[in-house]
DNA sequence: ACTATAAAAGACCGATCGGTTTGTATTTGG
DNA sequence: CCAAATACAAACCGATCGGTCTTTTATAGT
């Protein structure tokens, strides 16, 4: 790995955590400098604009999120267990977020939805990932005779989703993990009533 | 109503709009100022900061979301009616939002979590306003016999506030209502199923 | 209508914004 | 180990940031 791509990732990863905690108009050139504590030249020299830096500090924190949930979900065999883990994944997740500032995909799609079409298209690709991955685990649960073959798998995937951001979002407003544990236990009691046979 | 207090109204109502499509990092005074048609002497005149009239602007979308809220469920007697009414209000949200830019609560929330206590401190405020308007109905509805008495109305309102919000912002993201439908759908069918006697 | 008062305009402030340029280190391949 | 290439520092750029202040204009009570 040469010098230059060592610098580029130090400056994505770091980047990747203050653009998830104070937003992309609320991330600053300093900011970057100090936490990379490189200056303006060396940080330009890899990067044309801050808003190349902040597509590809989301990209990292994405493909962090997505690599970890396919951890999770990887060892288990059954759809069940899959879906078990997802849930466990984020039992545990406002206590320790891979990256700091809750998740990445609801605090840019909520900044960038009305402002920067680069950033939202790139929510709606892993959004688009999120619900393939969640709808597959139920599809293989219908093949292996675990869920019931009537299962609607793209619409517990989306319910998946939006409960998971909805209930992230409220427990990171209140500072309790209470409500996105309300949530998760709704979630597992969903998957014993409208999936399993 | 004096000169003035119209137009402090103005400001806090225009720059509700701007507050909550570009954040309150992403609105300079100059957007205020374009929206309003004032300049900064007649704005500083009223109010002593940009935050200041972010704190305001809040408080107004959330209140004016609150009542439209409290417009829709007054009407019905039943629980039941009441709950749906809520629902049918955000299957027409994203179409014709009070505030242009989507939910306030969660704009502002996922923005302020990590940076800005004043504008979190009244995201909780507005997010325990709509938990208690929501177990309120539950309890309406347990009082009134609609609804099983051993439903759990705070746990009911914690699951119909998350998932609402979550689909609001996946259905932001991808531009459909798709997803905020399919949760309100969902939602429909809980208070079939865990509500009603 | 007149006048005291309040509201708004507009010039102005230092600081910081994102970004560029130039010169100096530091890699890196031969 | 050396030379061409590259990575970085640091000074610098115009523009814009949030905010102040003085002056002019408009409002309101009498």
């Amino acid at each position: 790995m040469s010098k230059a791509d060592r610098t580029r990732q130090l400056i994505v990863e770091k980047s990747a955590h203050l653009f998830n905690q104070k937003g992309y108009a609320g991330t600053s050139m300093q900011d970057i400098m100090a936490a990379t504590g490189l200056t303006k030249g060396g940080i330009y020299g890899h990067f044309e604009s801050k808003e190349e830096i902040a597509l590809q500090a989301f990209e990292h924190a994405a493909a962090l999120l997505l690599q970890l949930l396919s951890d999770s979900i990887t060892p288990h065999t059954s759809a069940t267990k899959k879906l078990e883990a997802l849930l466990a994944f984020y039992k545990t997740y406002l206590y320790a977020p891979p990256i700091q500032g809750g998740c990445p995909v609801l605090n840019t799609s909520v900044e960038a939805d009305d402002t920067n079409p680069l950033l939202r298209a790139g929510v709606v690709r892993v959004l688009n990932k999120l619900h393939k991955s969640v709808a597959n685990i139920v599809r293989l649960g219908m093949a292996q005779g675990e869920f019931r073959t009537d299962a609607d798998a793209e619409r517990f995937a989306i319910l998946f989703v939006s409960m998971i951001e909805g209930g992230v979002m409220v427990s990171k407003a209140y500072g309790e993990v209470k409500y996105l544990h309300t949530v998760l236990g709704h979630l597992q009691q969903l998957i014993q009533q409208e999936l399993e046979v």
